[in-house]
Formats: C-alpha cells, structure tokens, sequence
DNA sequence: TGTACATCAGTGAACGCGCGTTCACTGATGTAC
DNA sequence: TGTACATCAGTGAACGCGCGTTCACTGATGTAC
C-alpha cells in the first residue's frame, strides 16, 4: 500500500493532479495551468498525467467539476435546508466566502470556456444549479414564478461574487462583505415576499 | 495623407492593433490573443505593436479600457438618463446584450486579472460603476441605502450577464433573456421600493 | 507455494509550435535653415 | 524652393521558453495455473 514517498506506482495519481492542479491554480492563476506544471508537481514526467487524462481539457474539467463539487459542499455546509431569509442569505454568504477563497478555481469553473461534451462537469453544474432551486422553492411556496426568482438569487450571489473578485466592489473585511450580501439578498426577498401570493 | 493599403507607415497602427485585438478575441477568444497575431492581423511586423504598447499586458488593458467606454455608451444609448424602473431595465438588457454580444471581450474586461496601476483602465472601470450608481440614485432618491442597492443592481444585472455568458441559463433567444432580465430587476426594485421611506 | 504471463502505470527522448521580447537596422516624415 | 539632418515608425532575424502531444520503452502489479 504506497503511502507517501517512494518510487512506486505512486498509488493514486489521479487525485495527486487534481491536488496538483488546484495548488497551482491558486498559486499563479489559470495561466499556471498546463498538464507539465501538473505533472512537475505531483513529482512525475511530463506524460504520466496522460494516462488519466485524455488531454488538457480533460484535466481542466476535471478540476472544474471538483470545484462544483466543493462549492455544493460548502453551501450544504452553511446552512443543510435554508428556508428563512437569514438562511438564505447565509448561504449567499458562503457561495461569495467560496469564490474569494478560491479564486481561481472559480474562474475556471465559470468563466473559461470548456467542451461541454463532459458529462461529469455538466452534472456537477446542474447540481448546483438545481440546489439553489430547491432552496428558493423550498423558501417561497407562494412564491409566483419560483424559477424566475431563483434565478434573480442566483444571478445576485453570482454578481455579487465575480464584482468582489474583481475588485470593483469593497472586500477589504469578510464582515464587510458578508453585509454586503446580506443586505443585497433580503433586498430581493423582501420583493418576492411582496409578489407572491 | 495614409488612406488604406500601401506599404505606408501605415497611419494609425495603435487603432489597428486594437481593432486587430477585439476581432481576434471573439473570433478565438482570450486564448488567441497574443501581440503577434495582433501584428499579423494588422499586416504589420511581429515588433511592430511595441512602438504603441509596452508589452502584451498594455495591450489587453487597452482592449479591456475600449471595452469599458464601449459597454457604458452602449449603457446610455439604451436609455440616457433612466429613472423609471422600466427604463432601469432597458438599461440592464443592453447590458446583459452587450456581454452576449462580446462574451470574449467582457470576460477579458472583468474576468482577466490585469495590472491595476492602468490609470486609463481604472477610469473607465469607476466610469462604468458610477454610471449605475447615479442611475439608481436618480431613480430611487428616497431608498434607504442608495449605494447599497446600486451594488445590489449592478450584482443582479452582472451575475445575469455571466450565468449566461456560461451557458447556465436559457439564452435561447434575445426576448427570452430580456424577458428574464426584466423580471429579476423589477423584483429587485420592489423591494427597494417598499423598503425605501 | 511458485512460476509464466498479461496488464497497466509511469518513463524519457523527441517533435513542432507559437509565444514574448531583444536588437540593430532601414526607410519615411517632418523640421531648420 | 531646396538641402541636411533629426526623429520616429516599422522591419526582420534571432533568442530562449514552456507548452501539448507522440512514441517506443520499462518496470511493477496482479492473475492463472
């Protein structure tokens, strides 16, 4: 049983470079990405990641779906079955908490352009797509038009996320921020407390 | 008096490079922009481009500062001076257009980590921001927090804009993403609306 | 328990590529007299 | 109006780099008998 060091078959190299691959992500950005880094950092020549990934973009959107992954966690994480608004909203705060903590990864996981042939990748996106549903559903039975406002919700946590990341809005502080998006998310709750019914 | 072709000193070359860019980019996205496609796009030597911009990373904030002004006329030809929220929404779909429109060069203008010392970049960025700040103000003189639902506006409108852009939402036709973002800022604005006073 | 063999994971040399950037240069433009 | 010269925009060869990917290979693992 290969445990750490050792010039063995390495035991689980697949995970070694999604490790690898996210360490260098956060490390030098999505630039820093390439199948050799990977590779020279999970301490093995360039073509061994090969035999787990077909290619490059394989490896990326293995990353991303690991990113998805991780994100669900973290919001199931914050609050298992929100339902009032201050659930809600912490929930908000952690999905933003998530992209300033892993930039990177979140920029590859939204913003790189990627072959949508992979199913693991779109699964993992529609999880968390279908989880904010549920969520507002869950949170607004009366609501009219559940999508619609689901989709406000996530497009406003979303925003809220990729403007911090970029620095257009004041991130100095984590409380800051997460007033920030707490005053956002019941600004919009309030509306659909109003239209429902 | 430098018209068109000829092996001229060419004119205008720092115009051509960015027009050069911004074809470039959403013809191959952020990943075929390099200064010597540029140059070869331009019909000019591959060094050609450093007589107008230092070094690559000059030339893509040039691109992201062109986008910026370009985004914010877009902004006001949709509505010059928006107060109802109607007319808050129009200004939205341009903006949610504008980024379908361009998805390359608004991920390079938000999404690409550039150096912040570009003072032309950084004005054109706070010009952009401010906008939808006065906007939001001159509709909602009374609201509690003006700033606050700004940034919750600009959220909403920008988080819109990149679940698109990604694929995440229906973006099947232009009527039903003006549809959609209609309805998330009008329930947005009710609620500040009733919050307000 | 021991041997033969297929399978599989990782190696290492090699390929061609486009990139950013440097450098010394050339040829056109515009200014001073 | 004409010449001399400085300035400036664009050239073209060259550099070193890291990349993705191929290929034939080697060495360890696990299975069949």
């Amino acid at each position: 049983m290969p445990k750490s060091s050792g010039p063995y078959h390495h035991g689980d190299l697949r995970a070694a470079c999604l490790r690898a691959a996210s360490e260098l992500l956060e490390e030098s950005g999505s630039g820093g990405l390439s199948l050799r880094a990977v590779a020279r950092r999970a301490g093995v020549s360039p073509t061994a990641p090969y035999r787990h990934y077909a290619d490059r973009d394989a490896l990326v959107s293995a990353v991303a779906t690991e990113g998805y992954r991780e994100l669900a966690g973290h919001l199931t994480t914050a609050h298992p079955s929100p339902s009032a608004p201050d659930d809600l909203a912490a929930v908000a705060i952690a999905y933003v908490r998530f992209a300033l903590e892993h930039p990177a990864l979140f920029r590859v996981m939204f913003a790189e352009p990627c072959d949508p042939g992979n199913d693991d990748r779109a699964t993992a996106t529609a999880a968390v797509s279908e989880y904010v549903t549920a969520l507002v559903r869950r949170a607004f039975p009366d609501a009219t038009g559940p999508d619609a406002l689901a989709t406000a919700v996530w497009a406003l946590v979303h925003g809220l996320a990729f403007l911090h990341l970029d620095g257009k809005l004041d991130a100095s502080t984590p409380e800051v921020v997460a007033d920030q998006v707490r005053a956002a998310v019941h600004a919009l709750l309030a509306a659909s407390g109003s239209g429902a019914r």
